[in-house]
RNA sequence: GCGGGUAUAGCUCAGUUGGUUAGAGCAUCUGGUUGUGGUCCAGAGGGUCGUGGGUUCGAGCCCCAUUACUCGCCCCA
């Protein structure tokens, strides 16, 4: 066991790890592209007003978690925590402004100090859309059916619920705030301690604690569905008159409270109970206030992200593994014939695994070890008649192929 | 940041009340087969028992510290 370990909460991912990271991000990418988003990438690391600006000042991740640092010059940066402040920076700054509505997806490693955990590191991946300058609800619709789609192209959705919640305009979540903050100072002696800190810092917070002594009080609290304005109300209904309408099953959860401060209206978590604390493996909502708080025009925003490390753990079998042609040359002075055919039936399209070295008997290990379908065997006798030896690894039958005719006859394999 | 659990071979794990030279399976390598893999047989290599200290005649085992991993809290994807 040697004492090098990489980071604290960073991974080393390959082999089948790498492989399940791959699968989620190919089939989100096509999928994303069949509803008509374009990728984006943008920096991993960002000035950092750009995420402690936007995230809202006292959120654990702008507060604790963010990774911090001063460039040469004395700029403060930091490595993303979340991709849509990034993506609305870029928004802004490239000029796209008027080209509204936007449709964006990217997938990419994020970094948060956190303590790690089961689906939970510091360095991370997700995979996550956005679209901007669609400020009514079929923009909701569209971007939690593409969510919805993902999980089921990625056959999760057998384990997985949508949870909706309206966090309501501007106007109605500072009448609720104001009426739930009354109220809890009133309970304020029986609460938590945890909770009397978040009355203190984002009171929506303690509607999902889970302490027991907190939800008995929050059981008879004022509810959220109660304090929205009509504007907020019919954009709610709009929104599940949207899904119902495409077929798409969600849970009400008023206690649904999204962890940054710049969302609005529609807040929505796809939960699994497959991965112990961490259930949240998809999670969005509309954020109309941001890209003007960033100092853009007024833009209407909605997205999500999805966890790829979460969704790596709960996808069941990986697609099998190509099958290679092995190529064995029998002799060292098989190896430069051996080499050109390879390389031939590369450029052809096959694929071709050949040995760096050993005895014959060494590399047919090789190859079976690899699942090679069929090994192409060069000897002095081959090489004579200008013939390659096919042998059948599952069968064991084999046979002789004239160099010239290996592309037709292996064309099966290919 | 707070609490619980774990740490023995590349991997998964045994290791009795503290007692000789720390074991197994898998994997690796060699040979049986100098032009034929998978199965089989025989053999080999591989360990500062996470690290540092302490108790003891004697520590993989007990105590303390420390680090890492892991699960939970907080928070979050």
């Amino acid at each position: 066991m040697s004492s090098l370990q990489p980071v604290r909460g960073t991974h080393d991912l390959m082999f089948d790890d790498i492989r399940r990271h791959r699968l989620v991000q190919a089939k989100f990418a096509a999928l994303a592209a069949h509803y008509g988003y374009s990728e984006i990438t943008t920096p991993i690391f960002e000035a950092t007003d750009v995420f402690a600006r936007t995230l809202g000042d006292t959120t654990d991740i702008v507060t604790k978690e963010m990774y911090t640092f001063e460039t040469k010059g004395g700029e403060s940066v930091t490595l993303r925590p979340e991709g849509t402040a990034g993506v609305a920076r870029a928004f802004i700054s490239e000029g796209l402004t008027q080209q509204t509505p936007l449709k964006f997806f990217y997938h990419g490693p994020m970094f948060r100090h956190e303590r790690p955990q089961k689906g939970r590191q510091r360095q991370f991946h997700q995979i996550g859309a956005e679209l901007l300058g669609v400020p009514g609800p079929q923009g909701d619709v569209e971007v939690i059916a593409l969510a919805d789609h993902t999980l089921r192209e990625l056959n999760l959705s057998g384990h997985i619920t949508l949870e909706l919640n309206s966090l309501g305009d501007t106007e109605s979540r500072a009448a609720y705030r104001a009426v739930l903050i009354d109220f809890l100072f009133g309970h304020r002696e029986k609460l938590s301690a945890e909770s009397r800190e978040r009355l203190e810092k984002n009171p929506l917070r303690v509607l999902d604690s889970k302490e027991p002594a907190d939800k008995e009080i929050v059981v008879s609290a004022p509810r959220f569905p109660d304090y929205l304005n009509q504007t907020s109300r019919d954009f709610f209904k709009a929104v599940q008159d949207g899904l119902n309408n495409l077929g798409i099953f969600f849970k009400l959860n008023s206690s649904l409270v999204r962890g940054l401060d710049y969302y609005s209206h529609t807040a929505f978590e796809f939960t699994t109970e497959a991965l112990g604390a961490q259930g949240t493996v998809l999670a969005g909502g509309r954020y109309d206030g941001l890209i003007k708080q960033m100092g853009g025009p007024p833009t209407a925003g909605i997205g999500w992200a999805a966890g790829v490390e979460r969704l790596a753990m709960l996808l069941s079998d990986l697609p099998p593994l190509p099958r290679p042609i092995a190529m064995i040359p029998v002799g060292e002075s098989e190896d430069a014939i051996a080499q050109k055919l390879s390389h031939r039936l590369r450029n052809s399209g096959f694929n071709i695994d050949i040995g760096y070295s050993g005895n014959m008997g060494k590399r047919m290990k090789r190859a079976n070890k690899l699942n090679a379908r069929v090994a192409l065997i060069i000897g002095e006798d081959e090489v004579k008649q200008s013939v390659v030896t096919v042998r059948q690894l599952d069968s064991g039958e084999q046979s002789r192929v004239a160099m010239a005719d290996l592309e037709s006859h292996l064309d099966l394999y290919r």
